[in-house]
DNA sequence: AGTTGTACCATCACAACACATGGTACATGT
DNA sequence: ACATGTACCATGTGTTGTGATGGTACAACT
């Protein structure tokens, strides 16, 4: 398989290969059980960081897209064709989207639904 | 009425100006129909900026607390009591604590999110 | 003339975060 | 020995948003 990074890109190099590796599955230029290049060959080949690639896998492998099997290396999903055409990040934005919409027709400040939003992820429950 | 600020609180100064107008309304020290000092004024007592309590009155117009009747001066709204003690804040942290338990239910990142979240802030619609 | 709230313009310091980098170490297997 | 994914530690850079500051100007009214 063939996987080109754009340094100059402003598209963040893990994303690009996450895209790439789905592309390639829904272009059926990677099949399920097709054996992926190791992080740190894979890292090597594109002269970046193994963190960075493992970075990448990891977002694969919770989308379905691949299998990691430790020391056996990492596989194409079973249904990664499937998992890889269903798009979590548009539910994620449309979600989103709906609740700050929601708030903001409140009359309530962009500030302070940042503010309660950064709250939120900290846990901190007030 | 009383206003004391301190610089030296982590709390916003404009958030601790509203703070003390609500206090004052529950408490009753300040009733319906008061008048308020004028913003100049108020920002040279308090030795801030005229543009930071603009923000506060600002703020505590939308909540419904006050009022600005322009060049005649800003007064207590007359339900400022009600509005003061109705925690706009409250549902702002339960209904964005919905949808973020709801993402990170499904296993999407806090990066993930927070990125998505700037983005519909901005209104890029992706 | 003076004051009211308001709306622009702008700048600065500070904090939080994302991205990418690097090093070290581990259990699990060939 | 060697490679697999993974988990820590850490640093640096760039971006973004906040809070607060300041200047200027306006219409409406006393």
């Amino acid at each position: 398989m063939e996987i080109s990074i754009d340094i100059d890109d402003p598209v963040p190099l893990f994303t690009q290969l996450v895209t790439q590796v789905k592309q390639a599955v829904n272009q059926e230029k990677l099949a399920p059980g097709d054996a992926l290049p190791s992080i740190r060959q894979l890292a090597n080949d594109l002269t970046m960081n193994s963190k960075t690639v493992a970075k990448a896998y990891r977002i694969l492998e919770r989308d379905g897209v691949i299998q990691t099997r430790g020391y056996r290396g990492t596989f194409i999903h079973p249904e990664a064709k499937t998992n890889s055409t269903v798009d979590l990040n548009e539910w994620l934005h449309t979600t989103l989207n709906e609740t700050v919409s929601k708030l903001k027709a409140s009359g309530i400040t962009d500030s302070e639904i940042r503010i309660a939003f950064s709250q939120v992820m900290n846990n901190n429950h007030n």
